[in-house]
DNA sequence: TGTACATCAGTGAACGCGCGTTCACTGATGTAC
DNA sequence: TGTACATCAGTGAACGCGCGTTCACTGATGTAC
């Protein structure tokens, strides 16, 4: 709002005011972003933010992979706090679930179908392979301590962040089927304790 | 195809037909459907679709509707089949999934953010409200017969969907994340292995 | 069975709009000497 | 420190496009008598 030193000509920072903007263009609700739109909220001529981006899709895939990286942070951050695989896989979906109601609209277009092949833009696609691995990584620990009795890290992990993936979305794109009495934190935890106590049983 | 008998002035199946074809363009890969490029598809002027749609909007919802119509549909065959409270999860669970894995666009259609307050699709609303019921009988069924060991049937219904939604979801919209080895049909029964033994073991 | 008429389900031209993108441009900045 | 010049980061007008929707219309159908 008001960090808007003196706008000269040269912008000095537009590249992340779009970014910035276009993602709080994301969240004001309607569901495509226009570059138009964006140039116009930032308050620069339309044809500007072709300077940093040479097509939409490129500003598109740019905000994607920010939103990765952001998200990615906040889950190392807060695995890091864990001690043991149980509590790490717990902060995980703690961070992830919250983030996907803090940026809704942003997380949408992260898991969202893309529109080009991601094989184009490496960074993205790292920004993703970093996020699987880390729950991968989680599920392989778990099993390497004998507390997840199982023997493939990549079913598993694909099972345990299904339930953690599904609940986010599910709150986010059918409200209306997540009951209003639902606390959310104590939906999460149920999830994780199903899980973690589903695995300690599952090899006996 | 070959299925055009002599088209006359009236089409006597234009509202079918054009929500068979708007699901086809669905599919068709482009993100959004333009009711200009369906009627075009259908072979019939841009206007006609609005002797049957009031706007694109109401079209959108009918298929919405008709497909979570179509899912409630399947899913109650599948379950009628399975006797226990397990097998119907089980059931139900690749029910869901399959389903999204044939119809990719329509699922995210039907689960995607909607544009207008749902409440004035009182027929929208009650296939999601049913889907929902059902998820939710199941898991009454199994804590009434002991072998899901929990207290509220809304939680409950919530952890085990979540995993049954996010596995649809993460497969349809990141497949580059779901490895090639991984066997879909494995991955369900997974999951639901896991959460039938986690809330036998959940209680004691 | 035949005719009159209301109603239904299409047509086709036209509207205004916002969009992504291009183009030739100009003002600001940084660097070499 | 001062000047010349290349480069960078904006501007503003214009393009063509497909879209949703409206309007006045016309051909087909169904019903009453």
């Amino acid at each position: 709002m008001s960090d808007t030193p003196t706008r000269a000509y040269h912008h000095g920072n537009l590249r992340n005011e779009l970014l910035d903007t276009a993602e709080a263009q994301l969240a004001a609700g309607s569901d495509e972003l226009s570059l138009r739109a964006l140039a116009r909220a930032v308050g620069v001529s339309q044809t500007a933010p072709y300077r940093h981006f040479s097509d939409k899709n490129e500003l598109m895939v740019a905000l994607a992979t920010r939103g990765y990286q952001q998200l990615l942070s906040k889950l190392k951050e807060a695995g890091s706090a864990a001690e043991d695989p149980e509590s790490r896989l717990r902060a995980f979906a703690h961070t992830y679930v919250n983030y996907a109601v803090a940026h809704p609209d942003l997380f949408r277009l992260m898991f969202g179908p893309m529109e080009k092949p991601q094989e184009d833009y490496p960074e993205l696609r790292q920004a993703m392979r970093d996020t699987y691995d880390l729950v991968r990584a989680i599920m392989r620990e778990g099993m390497d301590q004998g507390v997840f009795e199982h023997d493939d890290a990549a079913y598993l992990a694909n099972a345990g962040w299904s339930g953690i993936h599904g609940l986010a979305t599910l709150k986010i794109d059918t409200p209306e089927l997540f009951e209003r009495h639902i606390d959310l934190q104590r939906q999460i935890d149920l999830g994780v304790d199903i899980f973690v106590s589903g695995l300690r049983k599952h090899a006996d």
